[in-house]
DNA sequence: CCGCTCTATGTAACTTCTGACATGTCAACT
DNA sequence: AGTTGACATGTCAGAAGTTACATAGAGCGG
């Protein structure tokens, strides 16, 4: 009864890293190795995080009842763990995935265009030049991972991977507007003048 | 000859928060509590920064001898500061500009899209529904703002304020691909099957 | 005259995130 | 036999960022 350890599973809130691990987890079971690597792509996209911060989350989740972990033997002087899901996690998951997000995006390619105009015109143009020349060659590949997911069917929402594609159609969006606005502003820097937005440049 | 104090100003190297208050300052010389004023728009679409975390950076800056301050005596018990970007500051700036940038963007709004399927679909969809409104009207607001400076003439390169019409185009073109993608998921959560991307929905 | 908001600057505690350190197995290639 | 890379888990120091606390004048509305 006198519960000194017992009463936190309805009170402990996470924090949104603990949120993106428990999305991982809802495509099935995986070690923090594995979460490592399946925060990439296509998540990565949109939200990275390090092994040195993903330990360290998974321990809390487990403390919080959140995920199980069962213990493998694994080649290193540690065990190797490997996470689920709990009903209490997945109770918290859809929780707070209904909460509307309030965090801005944050851009370091759109801060330093801001100050466009107090570096050299022509190594500013050069920079957005490559930039644009990257958001092409991220499309293509984005655009060739999306193909591939409609033949398995993950443009389904009945399917449990769409999340997958609603995430990747973003970066195919994004990748598209870096392309154009970062073609657009070094069309600029170059010219030194005005130059309407949306134009495909000669 | 013994410089204990004074060889630091070759060597320090600016957080991304100190480029930012420099860039600011670009604009011309002011306070703390005005450059968190001023780092609401446009800067704040993709670049945000409370007032906590300003002073003491500009206090770094002073003491890398980046930026020069004045003081006033202030309403408050302390004497008002007003900084301004020195030679120095202004070179360590455009050296920065011209690295290209590496960190990745970061999307709440896409994090959740990633689990949409674990939560329930009609609030979900109700979830983005809202939020493509919100781009709306935040997509006006942008709008309207970016025919006032074309008629100023900040859509001119030349212009000082140049790079305040750069990042405000980066923000229209954030908010149609949120409102397009976010009406897209909407409808694939609500009638549960595959939607193309891009059509208008019914 | 009381409270509210805006101007204005700072600190302190805390959370989050990065980069480096640390360890060790196993398979493939050279 | 030696090296490289993938697998696998962790810690630690420090930077970056958020939230709350703290102070105080000036102007305005009630």
């Amino acid at each position: 009864m006198a519960g000194i350890e017992g009463d936190d599973s309805a009170t402990t809130s996470g924090s949104t890293l603990g949120y993106a691990l428990l999305s991982l987890l809802t495509r099935g079971p995986a070690t923090g190795y594995q979460l490592t690597q399946q925060v990439k792509a296509p998540l990565g996209h949109f939200w990275t995080a390090r092994h040195s911060q993903i330990y360290p989350e998974l321990a809390r989740l487990s403390a919080a009842g959140w995920v199980d972990s069962v213990e493998q033997a694994g080649p290193g002087p540690r065990a190797k763990k490997t996470y689920a899901v709990t009903a209490a996690g997945l109770t918290a998951l859809r929780a707070w995935l209904v909460i509307p997000p309030t965090a801005q995006p944050r851009s370091e390619i759109t801060l330093k265009a801001y100050a466009a105009t107090s570096a050299d015109p022509v190594a500013m143009a050069a920079l957005y030049t490559d930039l644009a020349e990257r958001s092409t060659r991220l499309l293509a590949e984005y655009e060739q991972d999306a193909s591939r997911m409609r033949a398995a069917g993950q443009d389904d929402p009945g399917n449990p991977r769409f999340g997958n594609y609603a995430v990747l159609m973003m970066g195919v969006e994004s990748q598209r507007v870096v392309h154009r606005w970062a073609l657009w502003l070094a069309s600029c820097l170059r010219t030194g003048r005005p130059v309407p937005y949306g134009e495909p440049p000669g």
